[in-house]
DNA sequence: ACCTGAACACCGTTCAAGT
DNA sequence: ACCTGAACACCGTTCAAGT
């Protein structure tokens, strides 16, 4: 890549990061355009779709994800304790932007969206997760990464739009946790 | 009101719903007005906002929710099997127009909505249900007919944004469906 | 190869003019 | 009192002209 181009392309990114989080996942990408100083045609150069720059806005959040996940897979803590907190984690983190837990909802499991990669990653920690309870025995069977992305994710998307407190989702999860767990 | 405009708001309830039932919920208004033969402005006039059409169109629907909880209530099926045919009856209700359950989820506890008396519908519908398995001992003690509502509308919002089957959302139902029974 | 910004399209919303 | 439809605003998207 030229060196204009990526110098504008950091640009974009480090603009859309910051409207993202003041103005939702939803804002006008006109206002990205114009807080990096370059014109609309160059942000749709360098992004196609709004999920392409969501794709790359997101790419710094997977860490965070891997490394709760890792966290909770080594925790000794009871296993209620940890998928509690486990969910609570993954809830925040996709919960970062406003309007972004629909993208992911939507994403999930669609191979053909721009976001998609970033939704293995995000369905691969909740499988180690998953894995490590299934391990010990205290997981029910009949269910999967996909599956328990899907309902978390719903969760995060009504508590997104609902603008609901922590203490709400922790309540709402903690149905999910006593359906995941036993049996 | 005049017989003229109530011809119109007829004709927009008539034509609303039918682009609503092709379209989806967020489809172009002026689509609207324009099969219903009248200007952008006497939309506007009737309802103020998209919300308020909506609450005109939902209206109908809620008969048939409370027949369904009815039919809950007075059902002689294992607890287990009547919440989960009453959640997936509940879900398909609110899932009837694409983009409708987003509508609930935003408007579910927020009485500042246009949609809010619908939305308190399905809240004692679910309350109905709910309180028929706390006599019978058979329901978790930590939880309302909201919460319930809000667990049940992030699985029917995920299931309409990644266009889910049937039975992937019977199979997530499932989940919290043994989350609410017992302890 | 990349950028700019004018231009177009689409849609929500208002309001002056009409009945 | 109600309706019409032109007009405006906003925003996504494209593309001819420029560097």
């Amino acid at each position: 890549m030229r060196a204009d181009a990526q110098r504008n392309y950091d640009k974009i990114v480090v603009a859309a990061a910051e409207v993202f989080t003041q103005r939702g996942m939803d804002a006008p990408l006109d206002e990205i355009a114009t807080r990096a100083g370059v014109g609309p045609g160059t942000l749709y150069r360098h992004f196609a779709t709004r999920e392409d720059l969501i794709d790359a806005i997101v790419k710094s959040w997977m860490a965070q994800i891997d490394a709760a996940a890792t966290e909770a897979v080594e925790s000794e803590a009871p296993t209620r304790e940890v998928l509690q907190k486990w969910f609570a984690t993954y809830v925040a983190r996709i919960s970062r932007n406003r309007g972004g837990p629909s993208k992911f909802a939507t994403a999930m499991g669609n191979p053909a969206s721009p976001i998609y990669s970033k939704c293995e990653v995000l369905r691969l920690a909740n499988d180690r997760v998953l894995n490590r309870l299934r391990d010990a025995g205290a997981l029910r069977s009949d269910v999967n990464a996909l599956e328990v992305c899907r309902l978390i994710g719903g969760v995060a998307v009504v508590a997104d739009q609902a603008e609901l407190a922590d203490s709400d989702i922790a309540s709402m999860l903690g149905v999910i946790v006593d359906g995941l767990l036993q049996n």
